[in-house]
DNA sequence: CACCAGGCAAGTA
DNA sequence: TACTTGCATGGT
């Protein structure tokens, strides 16, 4: 028999996958530009992103060893419309130089390190939050970190499938204790979480009354 | 006008 | 350790 741990987790994940079809969440970047998009999209909504990742591929901007060494002052401005334009441009610069410094840019070689060791390094920059981290994990380097995120929270808390005073380890660690560690699910699991969460469980106009997981009895 | 969006760190007690 | 506050643009 297939192990009973995970059952409610897939089954609440087959039925979102049925709902909403595939994602195909952050499709067709490059590596380099999922990790700006993760840290740019901190706390912002992500059509302010897209603002400025156009200005940063029109300033032809997107490499590792130029957001490492450009002006932080002048890179603030390219990226003004996310928001948080000058604490972000620091994050960048703090994220880029780690990544030139232990890596030299390449994907290749932090690839190499184990899951827990680059998460470790991530957090250890300034700027780079849990969320931050497991986003760059998972959609940049594809590695099975789970990503949890505001709506994460909202949406199982809302339902009573966890206590809301839960932290973030403790709910990226109820998934992954209960879902196989695979890239492909946990990528469309978070991608499934957040588009559930921006139609039914948003903190204004929340429309719960109407969300599918109600007819999903769990 | 008020409120929110795929957070995070620094300050306070 | 546990709370609170600042950061900022753009959409509803």
């Amino acid at each position: 028999m297939k192990s009973s741990k995970n059952s409610q987790l897939l089954d609440l994940y087959e039925r979102l996958y049925l709902h909403f079809g595939p994602s195909h969440w952050w499709p067709g970047e490059s590596s380099l530009e999922i990790m700006v998009g993760a840290i740019l999209t901190q706390n912002t909504a992500w059509r302010n992103v897209e603002k400025a990742i156009s200005r940063l591929k029109a300033e032809e901007a997107l490499s590792a060893s130029f957001l490492d060494q450009v002006d932080q002052e002048v890179l603030s401005e390219w990226i003004r419309p996310a928001g948080y334009f000058r604490i972000k441009a620091g994050r960048l610069k703090n994220f880029f130089n780690f990544y030139i410094r232990e890596y030299q840019g390449q994907i290749n070689k932090i690839k190499d390190q184990p899951l827990d060791f680059i998460r470790s390094q991530l957090l250890s920059v300034k700027g780079i939050g849990p969320e931050t981290a497991d986003s760059i994990l998972l959609y940049a380097l594809e590695m099975p970190s789970f990503v949890v995120d505001a709506y994460t929270h909202r949406i199982f808390s809302r339902h009573r499938l966890i206590d809301e005073e839960i932290g973030y380890e403790e709910l990226r660690d109820y998934f992954m204790d209960r879902l196989p560690q695979e890239v492909r699910l946990y990528n469309e699991y978070h991608a499934l979480l957040v588009r559930l969460g921006k139609e039914f469980c948003k903190k204004k106009n929340p429309r719960c009354e109407e969300c599918p997981l109600l007819e999903m009895e769990l």
